[in-house]
DNA sequence: GATGAAAGGACTAAACC
DNA sequence: GGTTTAGTCCTTTCATC
C-alpha cells in the first residue's frame, strides 16, 4: 500500500476489529467486514506492510501480576541521554514520553507498593525535580483509533472557508 | 486458574511472548516456550479466564492515520461526572486517568493539527484549568510487563529483614 | 475482488502417562 | 499437568471469473 493511498471504509473496519481483538482469524474478520477471506488477508498484509498496523499485543492486568500501584511521574529538565539511560534501566516504566512544556518527560510506571514507588521515584529525583500522580482509576484505556473524520472536527471553520 | 495460584516460569514466558506478538499461533507459542500445543493452549485459556490476560489488540501508527500530534492534557479539579461525560464525547482521547495530586485527570489524545488540538483543549478548558504537553518523542511505549522480581527491587531491605 | 480447489498447518478432544 | 494421536477446521496459494 503506497503511503498516499487513502484508507477506505473496508480498511477502517478492519482496523476497528483488530484493535478490538487482535486474535481474530482472517475467516472471522472477513465475515465481520463483509469481505472474502483472501481479500481481507491481503488488506491486512498491506496495512502491516505500509506500517499502519505496527503490531499485535496481549494486554495484561497489572494488578494480577502483583503491581498494586500505577503512577505517572513528571520529570523536569535534565540531560536527555541520562534520562533515556535511566528509563532503559527501569523495567517498571511502561511508557515514557519526551514532551514540550515545563516538564520534559512524563513516565507511566507500575510498582508493587508504596516502598517500590519510592524506590523508582528516587531514581529520577536524583536527576531533577519530579511530580508523581498515582492513578486512581483509568477511566478510559486503549481507545481504538480510526482515521479522523475531519468534517466532524471543525465544521464551522470549513463552512466559512467553503462559503 | 485460582487467584491465589502463582504464575510459574511457563506462564511468565507465555505472557512475554503474547505481549510481543498477540497473533502467535498456539503451535508456535508452544515451540517457543517448550510446551506442547495442547498444554500451551490450556495455559493461555486459564490466563484469560483468570483475567491476567485482558485482551489482544492491534497497535496502529497514529501518524499514518492522519493524526499529526499526540499530547497529554492535565486537567485540574472538576466535577467527576462532567469530566467523564466529556471524555466519553471525545474520540480523540486514547487514555484518561483519574489521578491523585494537584491535577485530577491526565488525558492522552491524538489530533490532526494545532487547530484540532485547540478545539479539544478548549472543550476541557471550559470546565477547569488545564496544561497541555505535546509529545515530542515516545522514548518507550508498551513495555511488556512481567511479574515483578521482588528480590531485585529491594534487596538491601530483604537482606536486613532475613538476617 | 470473488470464488473454488488443494495442500499444509493449526486447533480441539480424547486417551494415556 | 503434560504428551500424543486423530479428526476437523483454518490458512495459504493457485487458478479462474
Amino acid at each position: 500500500m503506497a503511503l498516499n493511498t487513502e484508507l477506505d471504509a473496508h480498511d477502517t473496519r478492519i482496523l476497528a476489529e483488530l484493535q478490538g481483538d487482535a486474535r481474530l482469524t482472517m475467516a472471522e474478520l472477513g465475515r465481520r467486514v463483509h469481505l472474502s477471506q483472501p481479500a481481507v488477508t491481503e488488506r491486512v498484509r498491506k496495512l502491516e506492510a505500509a506500517g499502519v498496523i505496527t503490531g499485535y499485543r496481549a494486554t495484561v492486568d497489572l494488578t494480577k501480576l502483583g503491581y498494586g500501584i500505577r503512577a505517572l511521574i513528571r520529570v523536569g529538565r535534565a540531560e536527555y541521554a541520562r534520562v533515556v539511560k535511566l528509563i532503559q534501566q527501569t523495567p517498571e516504566c511502561i511508557n515514557a514520553y519526551n514532551v514540550t512544556g515545563e516538564d520534559s518527560w512524563i513516565l507511566e510506571i507500575a510498582v508493587i507498593d508504596v516502598a517500590h514507588l519510592d524506590a523508582v521515584v528516587t531514581k529520577f529525583c536524583i536527576l531533577t525535580e519530579t511530580a508523581t500522580s498515582i492513578i486512581l482509576n483509568p477511566a478510559r484505556e486503549h481507545q481504538p483509533m480510526l482515521p479522523p473524520q475531519r468534517d466532524s472536527v471543525r465544521p464551522p471553520i470549513r463552512k466559512v472557508i467553503n462559503a
